[in-house]
DNA sequence: GTAGGGTTAG
C-alpha cells in the first residue's frame, strides 16, 4: 500500500529535467541489459563477457545477469569472482550462483553457499529452496533434503507450489514414496499444477509402483489438469512394467490429441510402451514412422527385442543404425552385449568384433558399456575375462558387482564377492542382487547369512518386489524355516507361479506333505498354472506320506490337464513311493514305461527298492547302470555290496568292495555343520578339531546317558563292520551329526532351534538319538540332509520315520 | 526484464 502511495506520487509530479535524462539512460541500459540477457540464454558466454565489460553503467539486473551466464555454463569460479565484486548484491546474486552449484552437482560448494548467505543475514527464499531441492533429488541426499525441508516448514515456504513440487520429486527420488505421497495428499488440492502431479506420478513410476502412477495420470485428467510431454514420458513406463498395453493405447490416444506426439520424449516412451507389451509389430512402425532419427527410441526397440528373445532383430537393428550413419551410443551397446550373454558360441564372433567396436570407439569407459561386458563375459562362464573389464573400470557400482556376482558358477565365490562389495563401502544392495544374494544363501543353506540380508534390504527402503519376495521364501524354506517363510508369502501383495511353487516344494521338503497339496489347490482356487517344478514338489510330497492315489492322480493330471510331460524326476517320485509301499512290480512297470530315459535318480530310487524288497536282479542293473552314469558315487557299491550280504553271498559282497577299492573310489565323508554368529562350524565323525572339543565331547556322553534312560538303543549296524559291540557304540555316539547337535546344545541359547546341516542321508541310528534328543532336551532340532529336512520336536520327526 | 520445481533408452 505504502509503495503504490509512493509510486502514485511520483507519476503526479511534474519530471525535471534530470529525471528525462536518466530515463533515456535508463532505457539504454534496459535494452543493453536485454541484449546481455539473451546472449547468455543462447550460451554465448564469451561475447555475453565483452558486452559486460564494455558497459559504461550496470545496475542489480547486469551484474545478476552476467553471474547466470557464468553459473549456468558451468563456470563457477568466474561466477563466484563476478560474484565477489558485484556491488549490489540481492537474494537474486545468491541465488545465481547457488542454482549454478547445484546444476554443476557441487554439492559441498551449493549447500555452504545456502548456510552462508543466512550467516550474512540475507533470507533465502522459494527459487533458493527449489535449486537445492533439486540438487538433493538428483544426488539422492535424503538428510540432506530432509533437513531443508525443515526449512521449508519453519519458514512457511511449504504452501509455495514450487517449493513442494521440489520435494515432492526429492522424496520420490530418494525413493522415499510414502513421504512424497503424503505431502502430495495434504496440500489442497487446487494448489496442485501440471508439474506436481508429473512429480507425484514420476514418483510412483520411478519405484515400480506403476498401477499407482496409473491412477495418478487418471486423477490428474479428472481434476482438470492437462498432461504434457513431461508427464506422457513418465505414465508410459509404468503401462510397459506390467504390459498395460490397454491403458497404454488410451494415453497413446491423449497425447494424440494432445499435439505432442512429435516430441521426442513422448515418442520413444510410446515406442517403449508397445514394446513392452509385446507388441513389437506397432512398435516397428512408429519407428519407421519417425521424422528424425531418435537413438533413444531405436535402442528401446533393440533392448525389448533382446528381452523377448528376438536376438535376430535386435542385431539387424543395430546393423540398420549403422547403415544410417545413426550415432550409435552407450545405451545401444549394453542391448546388444545382451544378446551374447546366453546365445550360442558361434555369435561369440560378433561378440568379440562388438567389443574391438567398444575399444575403437572409446565407450569403454562408460560405465553402462562396461558393466554389459562384466555381465555377458560372466554369464558365459568366462570369469577370467569379466574381472578383467571388472578390475579396469574406475567407478564401480551396484550393476558392476551384480553382473559379477550372478554371473558366479560358484555360490560361495558369490557370497564373498558380495561381502567384498559391502565392505568396499558406498555401495548398497539393490533388489537385483538382494535377489541373487538370497538364492546362493539358500544353496549353500545359510539362514544367519540370509536373515541378516533380509535385514538389510528392508533397511533399504525399496519397495516390494516379486523377484525379493520369491527368493525369500525360497531361501527361507530351503533353510527349513517355514514360519519366516510364511510370513513372506502372506505380506506379498502378488504372488506368481515362482511364489506358489517355491511353498509347495517347501513343505515338501520339510515334511508337511499335507500343507503342500493344501497350497497346490489354493494356487489353483487362484488360477494360476501349475508347470513341471510344481509336479516335482507335489509327487516328492505325496511320495514321503506315502499318498499313493494322491501320487498317482496328480502325474494323471499333469499330462492331460496341463499337457507337461513327466520327466525323470517326476518318475523318480512314483517309483520311491511304489518301493517303499510294498508294489515292487508297480515301480519296475513304471520304470520299463518311462517315455524318457531314466537318470540318476531313477535308478537310485529302483536301487532303494531292490534292497528293500531283496530284489538282487534288478538291483545289480540299478546299480551298475548307476556306476556309469556316476562313476565317483560309492552309494551303488556300499548298497549292492549290502544287498549281497543280507542275502548270504558274502564273497560277491567282498568282491565288489575290493572293486570299489580298485577304483579308488570312496565313500564321501560324512559332514555336518551349523551356522553360528556368522561363522560355520563343520563337524566330520569322531573330529576332534573344535576349539571346544573338550566341552562337546562330554555333552554328547551326558546326551548318550540321559536318552538311554529314556529308552533309546544304539542300532549298531549302522556302525563300521571291523569293531566290537562297544567300539560300534562309541563310533555310532560320534558321528558327525551328534557332534554337531551336542554342539548346539551347548552354543545355540535355549529355545531357538538347532539347525544342522549334513552332507549325505541321515544315518539311521543318528535319527532315532535325535528324536530322543529332541524330548529329553526340549529342543526343535532342525536337520537338513541330502535329501530332505527332519524337523524333530518332542520324540518325533517330521519326515514320518521316512528318508 | 534477472533466480526454482517435472521427461525417454539396461
Amino acid at each position: 500500500m505504502l509503495r503504490l502511495k509512493f509510486r502514485n506520487c511520483r507519476l503526479t509530479s511534474t519530471p525535471s529535467r534530470n529525471y528525462i535524462h536518466s530515463n533515456a539512460v535508463r532505457s539504454n541500459l534496459h535494452s543493453t541489459n536485454l541484449k546481455l540477457g539473451d546472449l547468455s540464454k543462447s550460451g554465448r558466454v564469451e561475447e555475453a563477457r565483452q558486452l559486460f565489460d564494455k558497459m559504461p553503467e550496470k545496475d542489480e539486473y547486469t551484474w545478476n545477469t552476467m553471474i547466470v551466464a557464468y553459473s549456468s555454463s558451468g563456470r563457477l569460479s568466474d561466477a563466484k569472482e563476478l560474484f565477489r565484486r558485484n556491488p549490489v548484491k540481492n537474494t537474486i546474486s545468491w541465488n545465481a550462483l547457488i542454482s549454478g552449484h547445484c546444476k554443476n552437482r557441487s554439492k559441498d560448494e551449493a549447500l555452504s553457499l545456502f548456510w552462508e548467505m543466512q550467516l550474512q543475514g540475507r533470507s533465502f527464499n522459494e527459487y533458493t529452496l527449489g535449486s537445492v531441492l533439486k540438487m538433493c533429488a538428483s544426488l539422492g541426499l535424503l538428510q540432506r533434503g530432509e533437513q531443508i525441508h525443515g526449512c521449508t516448514v519453519k519458514t512457511a515456504f511449504d504452501s509455495d507450489v514450487g517449493v513442494v513440487n521440489g520435494l515432492i520429486d526429492m522424496y520420490g527420488q530418494c525413493r522415499r514414496v510414502s513421504e512424497a505421497e503424503y505431502i502430495f495428499k495434504t496440500m489442497p488440492g487446487e494448489r496442485r499444477n501440471n508439474v506436481t502431479w508429473t512429480s507425484m506420478l514420476t514418483g510412483y513410476s520411478r519405484n515400480g509402483f506403476a498401477y499407482k502412477a496409473i491412477e495418478c495420470f487418471r486423477d490428474m485428467r479428472r481434476e482438470g489438469t492437462q498432461p504434457n510431454q513431461f508427464t506422457f514420458p513418465s505414465v508410459l513406463p509404468a503401462c510397459g512394467a506390467v504390459c498395460a498395453r490397454r491403458v497404454g493405447v488410451q494415453v497413446h490416444g491423449c497425447i494424440v490429441k494432445s499435439g505432442f506426439k512429435t516430441n521426442i520424449f513422448v515418442q520413444s516412451a510410446v515406442i517403449a510402451m508397445y514394446a513392452k507389451c509385446r507388441d513389437l509389430e506397432t512398435a516397428r512402425a512408429l519407428l519407421q514412422d519417425m521424422e528424425v532419427d531418435d537413438v533413444v527410441s531405436w535402442n528401446s526397440l533393440v533392448v525389448e527385442c533382446v528381452r523377448e528373445g528376438f536376438k535376430e532383430e535386435a542385431l539387424s537393428l543395430f546393423r540398420r543404425m549403422h547403415e544410417r550413419d545413426m550415432k550409435i551410443d552407450e545405451f545401444t551397446l549394453p542391448s546388444v552385449l545382451n544378446c551374447f550373454a546366453s546365445s550360442r558360441t558361434e555369435m561369440m564372433k560378433i561378440a568379440s568384433s562388438v567389443h574391438c567396436l567398444i575399444v575403437k570407439t572409446g565407450y569403454g569407459s562408460y560405465k553402462l558399456v562396461s558393466n554389459a561386458l562384466v555381465d555377458m563375459y560372466a554369464k558365459r562362464g568366462t570369469m577370467d575375462s569379466a574381472l578383467k573389464v571388472f578390475e579396469r573400470m574406475i567407478e564401480k557400482d551396484v550393476v558392476s558387482w551384480t553382473a559379477l556376482i550372478t554371473g558366479n558358477g560358484s555360490y560361495e565365490e558369490a557370497l564373498k564377492l558380495f561381502c567384498k562389495m559391502r565392505a568396499e563401502g558406498g555401495i548398497s544392495p539393490d533388489q537385483m542382487v538382494t535377489a541373487s544374494v538370497l538364492s546362493a544363501s539358500a544353496e549353500l543353506t545359510l539362514l544367519e547369512f540370509g536373515q541378516q540380508v533380509h535385514c538389510n534390504h528392508i533397511k533399504s527402503g525399496f519397495p516390494a518386489s516379486l523377484s525379493v519376495d520369491n527368493s525369500l521364501v525360497s531361501m527361507y524354506t530351503k533353510c527349513g524355516s517355514l514360519e519366516d517363510a510364511e510370513a513372506v508369502f502372506s505380506s506379498m501383495e502378488t504372488k506368481d507361479l515362482i511364489t506358489w511353487t517355491a511353498l509347495i516344494v517347501g513343505y515338501a521338503k520339510n515334511g508337511k506333505a499335507k500343507d503342500s497339496l493344501e497350497a497346490y489347490k489354493l494356487m489353483i482356487d487362484n488360477g494360476v498354472r501349475p508347470d513341471y517344478i510344481t509336479f516335482i514338489g507335489l509327487l516328492f510330497a505325496c511320495s514321503h506320506a506315502g499318498l499313493t492315489e494322491e501320487a498317482q492322480r496328480y502325474f494323471e493330471s499333469m499330462r492331460t490337464v496341463y499337457r507337461i510331460t513327466p520327466g525323470p524326476e517326476h518318475y523318480a517320485c512314483l517309483i520311491d513311493l511304489y518301493g517303499r509301499s510294498g508294489d515292487f512290480a508297480k515301480a519296475e512297470e513304471l520304470l520299463n514305461q518311462m517315455e524318457v530315459e531314466p537318470d540318476a535318480t531313477v535308478w537310485k530310487a529302483i536301487l532303494a527298492a531292490s534292497r528293500k524288497h531283496g530284489k538282487i536282479e534288478t538291483g545289480e542293473r540299478a546299480a551298475k547302470t548307476l556306476m556309469e552314469l556316476e562313476p565317483n558315487n560309492a552309494v551303488p557299491y556300499v548298497l549292492l555290496s549290502n544287498m549281497y550280504s543280507a542275502a548270504g553271498r558274502q564273497e560277491e559282497a567282498a568282491n565288489l568292495r575290493r572293486l570299489m577299492k580298485s577304483r579308488n573310489i570312496s565313500k564321501e565323508p560324512g559332514c555336518s555343520w551349523v551356522e553360528g554368529r556368522g561363522r560355520v562350524h563343520s563337524f566330520m565323525s569322531e573330529d576332534r578339531r573344535h576349539q571346544r572339543m573338550v566341552e562337546i565331547y562330554s555333552k554328547v556322553d551326558e546326551m548318550m546317558l540321559l536318552i538311554r534312560e529314556a529308552g533309546y538303543e544304539p542300532d549298531v549296524s549302522f556302525a563300521l563292520h571291523d569293531l566290537d559291540k562297544e567300539g560300534k557304540e562309541l563310533g555310532l555316539a560320534y558321528h558327525s551329526e551328534k557332534l554337531a547337535v551336542a554342539f548346539g546344545l551347548l552354543a545355540v541359547p535355549d529355545g531357538a532351534p538347532i539347525r544342522i546341516i549334513k552332507n549325505l542321508r541321515v544315518c539311521g541310528d543318528c535319527h532315532s538319538a535325535m528324536k530322543y534328543i529332541s524330548r529329553v532336551y526340549s529342543r526343535h532340532i532342525i536337520l537338513r540332509d541330502s535329501n530332505c529336512f527332519h524337523h524333530f520336536r518332542d520324540g518325533s520327526c517330521s519326515c514320518g520315520d521316512y528318508w
